[in-house]
DNA sequence: CACCATGTTCCTTG
DNA sequence: CCAAGGAACATGGT
């Protein structure tokens, strides 16, 4: 399986990123893609980001913010990235010849951020108003399990669509809403506001616990984005670049349709919410 | 060759 | 008006 990215390695690119771009000053600006940056143009873009230098780099459920200085230092540009479902970010020696799917590049003399997606499913745009439209991040004060249980409240949505709705709280996606009702055991097609408060602090607890864990084992990954090859060894599976063979079992439910589960050996089952796959224990998940 | 996969937004239906 | 469901986006893998 490919890598798409949620929370967890939406947070170990930034962590990894953001300590090489700190300072660097933006040359130029390719954009090849002018779908991604949309509504922002090309123009504009160029305009802003060319002379401006990079002083932080943050993430706010799957996107990435990038903030910079202006070249005389007096304001401030702001950039919202999102890596949609096969975007990719990583610095390179710079070169004359971009990958294929190569949206936005941005040139710091010597080195190149890449920004690449196979689909163009993700963006690279100025400002940050598209965050204002999502819920707490999942580590905050804010997200607490009160306020899950008030989420779900009323609801007769199945809730591992509920969880999936980035209002409610930021970052989960399709893969790890499998993984934190598996943790929960929870059946993912209980209608959310029918849960227990029992059952809502479990919620609560495999949402933190799960995210946390997975954004623990992708820090420990070495990341190698030149190699060429390979770029998504953080994600979801644990495989350092170079070391082929090593190859060890995140995911506890998603994507074994079919296979015994962890826990009690029954046989994992797929099933289809909102045109999207599920897949949970129904002996363990009630 | 037909179908499936991910995330987000937009549109339609109930 | 709101909830729920599905399509569209683009590409490659099976």
């Amino acid at each position: 399986m490919s890598a798409m990215p949620e929370l967890p390695e939406v947070e170990v690119l930034v962590r990894h990123l953001s300590p090489l771009l700190k300072g660097r000053t933006v040359r130029g600006v390719e954009v090849r893609r002018a779908k991604v940056i949309a509504p922002t143009s090309a123009r504009e873009l160029k305009r802003k980001l060319t002379g401006a230098t990079f002083t932080g780099l943050t993430r706010r459920g799957k996107y990435l913010l990038f903030q910079l200085r202006t070249r005389g230092g007096r304001g401030t540009v702001l950039v919202t990235g999102h890596l949609g479902m096969t975007g990719r970010m990583y610095l390179q020696s710079s070169s004359r010849v971009f990958p294929k799917h190569a949206a936005v590049v941005l040139n710091f003399g010597r080195h190149d951020l890449i920004y690449e997606d196979q689909r163009y499913f993700g963006r690279f745009t100025l400002g940050d108003d598209i965050l204002e439209r999502l819920g707490p991040e999942p580590f905050s004060r804010e997200f607490s399990a009160e306020h899950l249980a008030e989420a779900l409240k009323g609801s007769r949505q199945a809730v591992k669509v509920r969880l999936l709705d980035q209002r409610l709280v930021a970052g989960i996606g399709n893969i790890y809403a499998s993984e934190i009702l598996f943790r929960a055991g929870i059946s993912p097609r209980r209608a959310a506001g029918r849960l227990k408060i029992a059952e809502v602090r479990r919620l609560w607890r495999a949402v933190r616990g799960v995210l946390a864990e997975a954004i623990a084992h992708g820090s420990t990954v070495p990341l190698n984005f030149e190699d060429g090859k390979r770029r998504d060894g953080i994600f979801y599976y644990g495989r350092a670049p170079g070391a082929a063979d090593y190859y060890e079992e995140r995911l506890r439910v998603y994507d074994r349709a079919g296979k015994p589960c962890f826990k009690c050996g029954a046989g994992v089952k797929r099933v289809e919410q909102a045109a999207r796959s599920t897949y949970f224990c129904p002996k363990c998940q009630r």
